[in-house]
DNA sequence: CACTGTCGGTTCGTTCACTGAACCGATTCG
DNA sequence: CGAATCGGTTCAGTGAACGAACCGACAGTG
């Protein structure tokens, strides 16, 4: 969505929410940095989005604080983006559009979040159903379901095919053993 | 979002339901759903959409299952758009991101929501601060809070400056009373 | 009866955002 | 030297959103 003047005279958090996170391919872009990717590529081959609309988002994002713009290498500059403490506070709001998408939107069980701590399943209310406790984001694990397409030709989703602790950076295989 | 072949290529249950609901204002349409709006004309002076995009919306997400239209009178033939059980599980969702942009968005205590039952908060996790418990969305009392205009010019944000429960019908003043 | 207003839409021309392909500069690898 | 990687920008074409106008069926008023 590209809402700005629209949405903004609206008096409601969820409003304003959509005004900063709620246009095309946005939510998906910040899901992605919560997963732990970082890099431009990484986020173009995941996603399929058009090159100049990921750049759009990832300027916006940043701008908005929640990724933050951070340089990992000078010769030649390249910069990474990673999810904020404000970005990775969406994550309530992305784990529960996940748990409406598996129930409600015909998604099965693709992947599963678990508490790290204890490994149990995280609930409708995004806490622990073993433990009990309220599970910050750092916590969750990602694990691959059943469902999952086990031999995906993109090297972030084949990255995506382990465990994997939320916010911490994903490590993908050099290009050159690519398919 | 247009979304459709885009989205349905990614394995991930964020992006299944973000095709459903992703798209520009469905989200504010299920919000004032919830709230207890109903009919075309009170989505339509609360919201400032337009018209043929409230149709759209209208009608896709009766498709889906998430509004269902029922008459309520027969002469003239009117309509009006109730929230099914498939709608109401987007709340965590809706409520997570009410949440996000109260504390990261800019969005002050425009409303708050509490637990019907013993009138406490309900938390981050969609638990009531008082009893713990967790609390579903028919017993979420919406209270306007202290940020809201109090003088708003549609009669559905009037209607709206009253507490009010989750899911019950929206009971607007009739228009002959109108600013 | 004529007039006005309500309700729930549809139609249409304009504007705006997304799309996909091409291109680019800096650098590294072989 | 030539090819590939990385992180972009530019640009023409398309599709969606916007806003205003219009419309049919009916109710209430005088």
């Amino acid at each position: 969505m590209a809402l700005g003047k629209d949405y903004a005279t609206q008096e409601c958090s969820i409003a304003r929410a959509l005004e900063v996170v709620g246009e095309r391919w946005t939510l998906l872009v910040v899901r992605d940095a919560i997963y732990g990717v970082r890099r431009y590529n990484d986020f173009l081959v995941h996603l399929g989005i058009p090159r100049a609309v990921l750049s759009d988002r990832l300027r916006t994002l940043t701008e908005q604080g929640i990724l933050e713009k951070r340089r990992y290498q000078e010769a030649p500059p390249r910069d990474e983006y990673v999810v904020t403490e404000r970005g990775a506070a969406l994550w309530p709001a992305l784990r529960a559009l996940s748990q409406w998408g598996r129930e409600h939107a015909g998604a099965g069980r693709l992947r599963s979040f678990r508490h790290a701590d204890c490994g149990g399943d995280i609930g409708p209310y995004g806490t622990c159903a073993d433990c009990g406790t309220p599970v910050p984001v750092a916590d969750v694990v990602m694990v691959p379901g059943p469902e999952l397409d086990t031999a995906p030709n993109d090297p972030v989703s084949r990255a995506l095919l382990r465990p994997k602790r939320l916010l911490e950076p994903l490590e993908t295989e050099p290009a050159h053993l690519a398919h």
